[in-house]
DNA sequence: AATGAATGAGTTTTCATTCAT
DNA sequence: GATGAATGAAAACTCATTCAT
């Protein structure tokens, strides 16, 4: 499984063009997200010391995405990483403890992504439900050109499972926000109660998932009008009249 | 990811105790749903000729099943599942070609036992969308009690994914039929066209699948209430008045 | 530092000619050695269940005592092992654990043996002190063939501390029975006390690793002409008149 | 096995607190020690040309014997030495040529560091015996605050065998002299001939060294009582009346 | 059919040593 | 002199698979 639509805030993290060098662009947007928050689980026994330090592992970081994201976890030896990235066997272990380390760094990493890849779309929407519309929109284009996105965060599951628990956990609370102040401005109706919340947070975030994989990574239909006719759904439910 | 809302009959899948032994349980039901279907093996040449052989490939199978939903494919050796199956582990080879093998039979097996799980409450529901009501809280109610459905379907994006895609799209396409019947009766609102058609089909699917995990796997809460909300959303969406 | 003289018991245990093809003679000893004690410290899991699968077991504790003895623990690697053996790498891990866990094997086994080496000469001789004259005789024999005792046994001390600290106490302790057992006779005068009498056991057993080590590892005197000038020390002291 | 009795002086080796802080007054014992004589280095290359460079091999040598002192040679890594010595990785490599390198300095050190700490109560006993008792208890008394002794002059068999011999003859050897010098004097008894005389060494020696493993390292006995006990068994020897 | 011993390619990880700054 | 990043050979260990019995 894969990330969804996201946070409301840092609507202008990605100010240029959205489309050039995808990955570049949010490595950047990453260093500035970790920046902003106090970012704690990294190991700091192996933090680089140098500025050349920083980019060798920023080196690897970025061959450990490609390859796992194309090769799956299981399939995917350090040598390869390390190969891709230029670096030697050894200077893997300089940056990361184990394999199963990066990749949980990559998991944060991808989880973040998603969320920014998605933020500028809200933003963008007025009323609640057009930036959901957007979002997805959004995402769906994103998935497209980023699928190590879900190889990632879906095996997670297996590598990670705190990393991927945390992802959709914190993915659903943002949307719950947004739900919830679409009710407190009087455009949605009032859920049931707190579990109704949690509900619609989870079931939007499914939907979402699984369109994604449907229409963004297997097959390539046109975004927004995916998520056009999702929104429709979302908006007026199935019932006729 | 895994499993979803499927086709014929009761709701009350576990009839005993609703916690207590849910492997065993779900063995038994999933030997009964075998001998309903011939479930196609894909090695012919393995195919057991005896009846011994055919209660040591079961047991084979059933031992997998248990190994790989919980500590998944890459960390269950052969030799866990012919420990666990009571058999040497040369046995393991007279009955399938390697590990990828019995995890290709098992995502089969899972994906029907999802499908049988539901089928019940399906046909109970006057009207489409109530029969989705019921297959939801099924599908809750069996996923809480065979969690091994998730980490087998979900890890077959990795190690087998021609049967990942195989059991979500047939999923999709079924709850496709069924949104295509219900809205040929009158109940449902038509679709925008064949693309939103697909749309619906695939975003119930996600919506079912992320409260799977949600309520049924991570959380226990009433399957009932959670598919009462679901519904409400699913019938007339989220916009106010 | 290695082994020295030893206990009373069993002085039939090596019955044929002292000399010929010492290894497999003590292999053997061992092998009965262990029946005669439950032998507690071995891995079950990884037990032979089959005689081909002991005679495979026992090839290579063989070769991993020629190893060890020879290049010592670190320089010895388990492919060095299972090639002397004559079997592929792998098979050595059917057998044993860990490279330590061959080691603590062995370092049972030469504790043992050299128990076994000078058993029957402290039969033999009439009175305590002659008996350990013949001991030490026995035991210079012994280490002068068998090098790979000391490296193994002194090796402990770093690689199985408790098989180290083991073979050193009961080593001693035999000792301490076999002075006390004299001094009960009236050849041996009192010890002072409890203290007195374990210094005694230590410092004989000191004196006899190290004449060993001197007089049969790094240089071959006469066994016998080095016993009976040790004996002598042992008998009378240095003082003078 | 380690170090054992050596050559001249005052039998309060340390003066302070018997327990306290062992390892830095060790420390400073050596330094000293290596003062009184300017131990000779093996590779004059890289021997520190400044008073900054002197006081960094200093450093080095130290954290050497306390790693290696305490997890031995093999599990003792070049970072866990500068870390400890608070330098870099890379200025190890200003001082030593290698990891083998820095553990001959430090079995020379160590080997020289036991004589120093028996020489002073060899000198104060009236009488050859009297004085290797009180060197005895001294040595107890040292290799009870300084346990790396044995760790290091032991594993020293392995890592530097050419080392650990020229501890041993040049002990045996010092021992050899006294003890003719005693014989010279008429207080011992007159070997039987060369082999003897070399015999009595070793055994004395051997004697120390495990009495100095087995009441100065496993357990603490009062070393003035072992020494006593001990010094009976060389006097008088175990013979009955 | 069933058994379990044997195989060896493949992987991760370590760590002494080098070297540019 | 001091620093710490980079290197890559080496080694332990795993495990799916084969095969003789």
């Amino acid at each position: 499984m894969a990330g969804t639509s996201a946070a409301k805030g840092s609507g202008k993290t990605a100010k240029g063009s959205p489309e050039a060098n995808a990955e570049a662009e949010t490595a950047a947007a990453l260093s500035k997200g970790r920046r902003d928050q106090p970012v704690p689980l990294t190991n700091d026994a192996k933090a680089p010391r140098t500025a050349r330090g920083e980019t060798t592992r920023r080196k690897i970081l970025d061959a450990a995405r490609a390859e796992f994201g194309s090769r799956g976890f299981a399939d995917t030896g350090i040598i390869e990483i390390t190969r891709r990235a230029k670096v030697a066997l050894g200077t893997f272990y300089t940056y990361f403890d184990s394999k199963e380390e990066v990749f949980r760094a990559l998991v944060r990493d991808m989880s973040e992504q998603v969320r920014l890849a998605v933020a500028p779309a809200l933003a963008e929407g007025r009323g609640t439900l057009e930036g959901e519309e957007r979002a997805l929109a959004a995402f769906l284009d994103f998935v497209g050109k980023q699928q190590q996105v879900y190889r990632i965060i879906d095996e997670a599951e297996f590598v990670d499972p705190e990393g991927f628990r945390r992802h959709y956990e914190s993915t659903a609370e943002r949307i719950a926000e947004r739900l919830a102040e679409g009710t407190a401005e009087g455009h949605l109706a009032e859920p049931g109660g707190a579990l109704s919340a949690e509900v619609r947070a989870w079931a939007l975030m499914g939907m979402n998932v699984f369109l994604g994989l449907r229409f963004g990574v297997w097959g390539k239909e046109d975004p927004a009008e995916v998520a056009a006719a999702a929104n429709r759904l979302l908006r007026e439910g199935l019932k006729a009249g």
